[in-house]
DNA sequence: ACATTTACTTAACAGTGTTAACTATACGCC
DNA sequence: GGCGTATAGTTAACACTGTTAAGTAAATGT
């Protein structure tokens, strides 16, 4: 009576077999040059046979972002189940947050700038459980914990939020896309920017 | 003998027309639906015909980007021109530039936003005359000026020039890509990273 | 053993950027 | 005025793209 599972079990094999296929033609490729066709020839399967599990391009792609993201957010709990001042576990949730854009830029860049394709700007994003949310969220948390710990000195915790993330979104995505500028250092911007807001947001750092 | 002249004159209006209808198209309907064939259409003109004028839909893209973005700088030069403290020409200098990215997602995601072609990254951009390092040039001037007033103080005037610029992109970026994020508000939030960057570096504000 | 569901493929549509080859017109010159 | 040439624009085609509809073959349930 295994059959139906063995069947289910193979479907979601083949399944994971298209993301990893389309998520190392994204690694590798970037995402403008990863087509149905290509993931298709990489997995020895007709390009039809992709549309079976996903609904269009734009889902597999979400779903290979999703898996990249959770890792983010893997690592960020981690920083945060670490002890520490709250504005050092924020510094260092926001290097995390960062340095995992520039090691993955392709989905970084199809998760936060790329055109939301009109419709489903709602649904998508604003879903708490999207692993993009869930990345802001723990940021927000920083932001929270910071001013409860008397730490960070603003009056809207909301606005000091969207402003923190505002701030680490603009330093990971333009070290992204222009990674050829005179950059006085990559991580030095980085580190200049953490500073910066954190410093601005009236932060009392060691 | 004015012959020559008024063929050169007509080819300057049809390119000028090229650029008009594909900066309308790229307004209205955004960079992806932006095609060859449809900016054709609408000037009555076969497609290829646009090939004699650009030399591929990059640099007609990046032409109609130059013509936006000159009046980006036209705008931050007259604040630049207009009398006031160096910190609060900078904090609206800095709006100016928010603002100029919000009135035009597009220019700007096909500037700022968009990965560039590989090969091309250094040219580009680095070319000093280029609209974008305009921009960013008066950006800069901004924080040596604040600081030779005093009003900054940073270690690395260069360093603390790409952070600005990584602090408003940011926003700026993020309010094109996620519109209908829950934002505190638009206008909020700009502000709140500008006044946030220049107390973080140490300004002294009014 | 037969009918049905399941998994997958082939063929096709409508679109993209771009190139090569062709055509018609306007020009300079004798 | 007529002729050869340069100029400006066109048509047809290539090699792609995402996606859908229709067809096929094998595994399954009865």
């Amino acid at each position: 009576m295994g059959v139906r599972e063995r069947r289910a079990r193979q479907k979601r094999y083949l399944r994971q077999e298209i993301l990893d296929a389309a998520s190392e033609l994204f690694v590798r490729e970037g995402f403008e040059n990863v087509s149905m066709r290509r993931i298709a020839d990489k997995i020895e399967y007709s390009p039809t046979t992709i549309y079976l599990y996903f609904k269009d391009k734009a889902e597999l792609l979400e779903q290979v972002c999703a898996e990249a993201f959770s890792r983010l957010v893997q690592r960020l709990t981690k920083i945060d189940e670490q002890p520490g001042e709250p504005l050092e576990k924020m510094q260092r949730g926001l290097l995390a947050y960062i340095q995992f854009g520039l090691e993955n830029p392709h989905h970084y860049r199809a998760t936060f700038m790329m055109p939301i394709p009109e419709g489903m700007r709602e649904e998508k994003l604003q879903q708490a459980d999207s692993p993009g949310m869930q990345a802001f969220d723990f940021l927000r948390r920083c932001v929270y914990d910071g001013i409860a710990a008397g730490k960070l000195k603003v009056k809207d915790p909301e606005l000091a939020s969207q402003t923190v993330w505002a701030g680490i979104h603009g330093v990971t995505s333009l070290l992204i896309t222009h990674e050829k500028f005179p950059w006085v250092g990559r991580e030095k911007v980085a580190k200049s920017m953490v500073e910066t807001l954190i410093d601005g947001l009236g932060g009392a750092r060691a």
